[in-house]
RNA sequence: GGUCCCGUAGCUCAGCUGGAUAGAGCAACGCCCUUCUAAGGCGUGGGUCAUGGGUUCGAAUCCCGUCGGGAUCACCA
């Protein structure tokens, strides 16, 4: 049983006896104590007061003492105000430590035989142009989100939904076929993606000339959008690529897999990876399907041009599109075909999207359109809907040209930490494939520190002109402490102690025990992590417990350290902080070097 | 216009299921390497928690109004 449920209950019988009132435990707070007061946790006295008819200080002096009688662990206590603070038996705190170093999955709950399964849907891309940072913050929290729920004792299933159809991608493929005389990812050394991508901005600004050239001659802006010789061709390759016509399907299959050829790249450096992709060439046929009985059966309607709808006005939304007048279906048909499908393949317990917030109408939609179909499912998805990434100056536009290549800034993050370390000297040693491997880790633990800390649901911004820093509350300042604390441990090595045991009465300082108490409180982060689906939580945790732990580091010696009993202690904290480091980064999808 | 989100130090962010004097980092300034990695530690300055009310013993936190910013309501995805 953990202390704050003992300390709470016998708060409990406490003011039952002594006040007569049967409180409820939820009337109990229990917390931290502030730093500046002495003790170790505090309980707050305000919600007594009344039924001891006393001032809050003597309540809490009454109630002190009742605790302070009734459990060996409280050594001591003081009332402020109204705050009953009360210090644990530093024996307490050791025998803690000793569990804690011996358990070797700490704060972990493994996912058991039958465990229920939770399907994690992240990442998500288009085919038509290269991933961006708004994509790296949506991949890092996809990751980092299906590592917290499995360390809560989740199955789960990351997938990926490949929008690998639609206007979009015939946009790049139309531009291609006019414009790129035969050019291939080998022909120009380019990125699949990136070429690809290219061609989707070529589209664009022809696109945008033809219809200037159509207003010029006296068009309305509407029609001139509509008629645009080069929008009437990217529709009719969407209808031959419905139909299945053999030149477009095969034009696109080339330089899709170019592009797929181009993400693998990007995913891998990223560190993310799937468990089961779906593509929506292959799920978007159920959606209509889908859409097709839900008009059989008079849950939509259509219209006179042929086009299908679903009425959600009832609901308080609006009307919704889910297949056009040509038949050609939308986002939303391939979505409710893509849902039923990942139903029919896993027995799902609790469906996952982490899709950014602009689409928080879409998933009230999906749900309720697949509620309307006969999914009992439908209503329990969960949109992880997360904040955009912005730029200074506002959101990122690809026609602006201000959007942040996802590659790109990766590479500039690893760059700079291979320099870094270069002029602080402190790769000396090492060989060049150290030396890349340090550089990856610190960089990448750099940008996906930065990303993560913040609170999932808020906007971001990030400053492109001011690089991302590594020093002070960063994913870098984390890892060094790490590598100090591996040093340590090597260094105890290289002279046989062995630290494998403690002293349960050995002195420790206030600071020690502090961050003893801390080090128990890392299952709990990861709880309330994977229940509100926030990294940040596991984020700031452990940045925390890092500056905590160099205050100590600079504070107190370890190795130096006379007496043997207190070495042993101190090489067991450090050693214990070193996992937690490393557990928690992990959750994060960040590495932690033994040296850097 | 309807719906939803946000506003905390010069900047980037914590704190928000109500609790003590609102915290970090960056930036500025000043200290600390003959001592286990200075990507570190210590210190100084910096706040009407957008704003006005309300609830409460107690409000950055909960409720209502106002101002400011954003998202969305597409035959885009």
């Amino acid at each position: 049983m953990n202390l704050e449920l003992t300390l709470s209950s016998l708060v409990l019988k406490a003011v039952n006896e002594l006040y007569g009132i049967t409180a409820e435990p939820n009337q109990v707070q229990i917390q931290k104590t502030k730093k500046e007061f002495a003790g170790d946790l505090t309980i707050v006295v305000f919600p007594f007061v009344k039924a001891a008819r006393l001032s809050p200080e003597h309540t809490g002096q009454q109630l002190g003492e009742y605790l302070q009688k009734n459990n060996v662990l409280i050594t001591d206590f003081n009332v402020i105000k109204g705050f009953l603070n009360v210090t644990i038996n530093k024996s307490y705190w050791i025998t803690i430590l000793q569990q804690i170093h011996t358990n070797t999955t700490f704060g972990i709950i493994e996912a058991e035989k039958n465990a229920p399964l939770m399907m994690v849907e992240y990442s998500s891309p288009n085919t038509n142009k290269p991933l961006h940072l708004g994509h790296i913050r949506n991949n890092l929290l996809g990751h980092s989100i299906a590592e917290i729920q499995k360390a809560n004792g989740w199955k789960v299933v990351k997938t990926n939904i490949v929008n690998d159809r639609g206007i979009h991608i015939c946009k790049s493929m139309l531009a291609w076929k006019l414009f790129g005389n035969g050019e291939t990812p080998e022909t120009s050394g380019m990125k699949g993606d990136h070429l690809v991508g290219k061609y989707y901005v070529t589209f664009d600004q022809k696109y945008k000339a033809q219809v200037n050239d159509l207003i010029k001659k006296g068009i309305s802006e509407e029609d001139a959008k509509k008629s645009a010789s080069l929008m009437v061709q990217a529709q009719q390759m969407l209808l031959a690529w419905e139909q299945g016509d053999n030149e477009v399907r095969q034009l696109w299959e080339t330089m899709n897999s170019w592009v797929y050829s181009g993400f693998d790249q990007t995913y891998r450096q990223m560190g993310v990876s799937f468990d089961k992709i779906y593509y929506e060439s292959q799920t978007y046929l159920e959606g209509k399907h889908e859409v097709e009985r839900g008009l059989n059966l008079g849950i939509f309607y259509s219209r006179e041009d042929g086009s299908v709808w679903a009425n959600l006005t009832s609901d308080g939304l609006d009307e919704k599109l889910l297949l056009r007048a040509d038949g050609t279906s939308v986002y939303m048909t391939q979505d409710i075909g893509t849902a039923k499908l990942r139903y029919n393949d896993y027995p799902i317990n609790k469906m996952v999207y982490v899709v950014g917030n602009e689409q928080n109408y879409h998933f009230q939609v999906l749900a309720n359109l697949l509620d309307k179909l006969g999914f009992e499912w439908g209503k329990s998805l969960v949109h992880f809907s997360y904040g955009m990434v912005e730029l200074p100056e506002g959101k990122m536009k690809s026609r602006e040209g201000t959007v942040v290549d996802a590659d790109d800034l990766m590479q500039e993050m690893i760059e700079t930490a291979r320099e870094t370390s270069q002029e602080l000297g402190k790769l000396d040693e090492c060989t060049a494939s150290e030396i890349n491997q340090i550089s990856s880790m610190v960089g990448m633990g750099a940008l996906k520190y930065f990303i993560l800390k913040v609170d999932p649901r808020k906007n971001m911004t990030f400053n492109p002109k001011e690089s991302i820093d590594f020093n002070g509350n960063t994913g870098p300042f984390i890892q060094y402490t790490h590598a100090r604390i591996k040093s340590v441990l090597r260094k105890a090595n290289d002279q046989h102690i062995d630290f494998s045991t403690l002293n349960i009465n050995v002195e420790i300082s206030e600071k020690e025990g502090y961050l003893i108490q801390l080090l128990t409180e890392f299952p709990a982060v990861i709880r309330q992590a994977g229940e509100e689906f926030s990294p940040a939580l596991i984020a700031n945790y452990i940045y925390d417990l890092v500056k905590e732990y160099n205050q100590f580091y600079h504070d107190f010696s370890i190795l130096k350290e006379e007496n043997q009993d207190v070495r042993q202690f101190r090489l067991v904290l450090s050693d214990s902080i070193a996992s937690v480091i490393k557990t928690g980064m992990n959750l994060l999808g960040i590495e932690v070097p033994e040296r850097m």
